[in-house]
DNA sequence: GTTTTTGCAAAGCTTTTGCAATCCG
DNA sequence: CGGATTGCAAAAGCTTTGCAAAAAC
């Protein structure tokens, strides 16, 4: 379906010059609540924001990436959304199949899991990519009343 | 980095006609120990089987994809890379950034995480996506003198 | 005044699709 | 025979790249 990257460390140094364009896709970037796409983030910067080129927008978000500060997943398609690291540590998410939103979730067992199987197995430099997904209980009217609560 | 696909169930019907080309296409699949891409698969094909179309291989992993029978993984590129799904299960691998080797890995734990989150979050269907990545010991002549035993 | 960035358009890639010819049952 | 399948080539997307013009410091 997709995935989401996981990288240990890496906090590097930002990109070089800070420039208009790349302020406005940070700021909206930031304002997006869920992964979104590259093309999408493009489309709300030109219709809401500044409008900067597409492949500005693509090299931005590949320094983020690079940087570790955004989550990247893939959908079904292989389309890459990013979505604003959050500075707790998050970076596990449940996202919904049907309307797309993501809340992180706990993901403590996961991460030492990784790394056993990583000691295990002698690989070396062990890196995890985890996603759930889901329908949430908004997109599913029926049955269940359980609420769509914060963080699991 | 990549990412593989878990799907519950859905151990699906076959494909309709048996083809020399389908034939041809599981049969090399089988014989490949590790992930392949659709392009590598279809140059092993034309170099050491069957010609045939790439539109052919495409389509036939697609449909083994959709009956269960492959696992399926993003490189970085988002190249899709397919393996025969062994039948004990595994559906989760460590996979070698070095030589792209891989190895399934005990993953019970994360099955029983995801499906807890699932279940507090009150998401219905809940899939999950896990992918280990590192590099094994053979690509790394160094340190470590670890065996690079089977599943973990 | 240099050096980094931007933007546009073109190119790259993998994957999908249209359609006539071909094959399976 | 008759419908499913193949192959080829063209089409689709998303993402990257080349390069001259523009912006940063």
């Amino acid at each position: 379906m997709n995935d989401l990257a996981s990288r240990p460390g890496e906090r590097g140094s930002l990109a070089g010059r800070t420039t208009r364009q790349r302020s406005a896709v940070r700021r909206v970037l930031d304002g997006c609540a869920d992964f979104v796409s590259a093309q999408a983030l493009y489309e709300r910067l030109i219709t809401t924001d500044l409008p900067v080129g597409l492949a500005t927008v693509y090299r931005t978000l590949r320094e983020l990436e690079r940087t570790g500060r955004v989550d990247v997943i893939r959908d079904k398609s292989g389309e890459r959304r990013y979505r604003r690291r959050p500075d707790d540590g998050h970076r596990h998410y449940l996202i919904c199949r049907a309307c797309g939103r993501s809340r992180p979730v706990e993901s403590q067992v996961v991460e030492e899991w990784a790394e056993r199987a990583g000691e295990l197995s002698g690989y070396a430099a062990v890196e995890h990519i985890v996603e759930l997904t889901g329908i949430c209980t908004r997109c599913r009217p029926d049955t269940s009343e359980r609420p769509d609560g914060e963080d699991v």
